[in-house]
DNA sequence: TATTGTTATACTCTATAACTATA
DNA sequence: TATAGTTATAGAGTATAACAATA
């Protein structure tokens, strides 16, 4: 079954670009969206933080945090043990936004369709194994 | 089991990250890279169709083909029918850069390792009954 | 001296609109 | 007139390197 792999690509090539079309929609680009889904549990983050979690330069985060802010979606919080450090964190603008934003992703579930409900369980179940493994900590 | 779609997401959000960072170890653009895909079943397509395949405006594609020829990777061919089509071939060179590429892809397999061999099996099948589904054409 | 975040620079992707060449 | 592709423009993401403020 060597081929799992490549049909998880597959996946995961088809559903990317439903990503940013579905983000176009709430006028929010691909990495807004990712900052947003990091923030969402009610967890700020400092900068360096943000920018390990989206997988990219601190220096890009600086630009991204700049555009939310503007928005009114999230705030830089000064932190009182260190005013070097900012703390990023969602307004309830942004929480609105956030839910709406899922929301709308998770309804159109075309994929699964196709699958009976024995079926369903049984591959919610294999991913939630795949999900758990260390590899994707 | 609602929340398949969800796990399915979250993989495709976590496998996401992998593929620009690949991509750069061959010095490509996910969208470069997207184009080498298509185009790599021997399959010319003008500037048009490669457009609707990536999914994004034909004003951007000039530029991808221009760094891609521009690398030997891609050549612009004249249509003799249409002389304002211009069709878009893979090189040798080209060929064999999507292949060390996808073989890079494919090479990394840690998620499906945390299953068992009856598992993994069972996950291709679902996975290839999903792929197959209509609304991933 | 080390760390946090920003700025400067340069490149790629993105869409819209205007343009050229061809049909 | 309509179509295929390009160019011009503007905005966003990306990394590297240099920088300020703070620790």
């Amino acid at each position: 079954m060597d081929d799992t792999w490549e049909l998880l690509m597959d996946l995961v090539m088809a559903e990317r670009a439903r990503i940013p079309q579905i983000a176009a929609e709430f006028r929010l680009s691909p990495p807004q969206v990712h900052a947003l889904r990091v923030l969402s549990p009610e967890q700020p983050l400092p900068m360096g933080r943000l920018a390990c979690a989206l997988g990219c330069d601190a220096s890009n985060v600086t630009g991204i945090v700049d555009r939310l802010e503007a928005r009114g979606v999230v705030e830089r919080q000064v932190v009182p043990g260190d005013r070097r450090v900012k703390r990023i964190v969602l307004t309830g603008e942004g929480g609105r936004l956030w839910r709406a934003h899922h929301e709308r992703l998770v309804a159109d579930v075309p994929l699964v369709s196709g699958l009976s409900a024995d079926e369903q369980r049984a591959l919610h179940d294999l991913l939630a194994k795949v999900v758990a493994a260390p590899a994707l900590g």
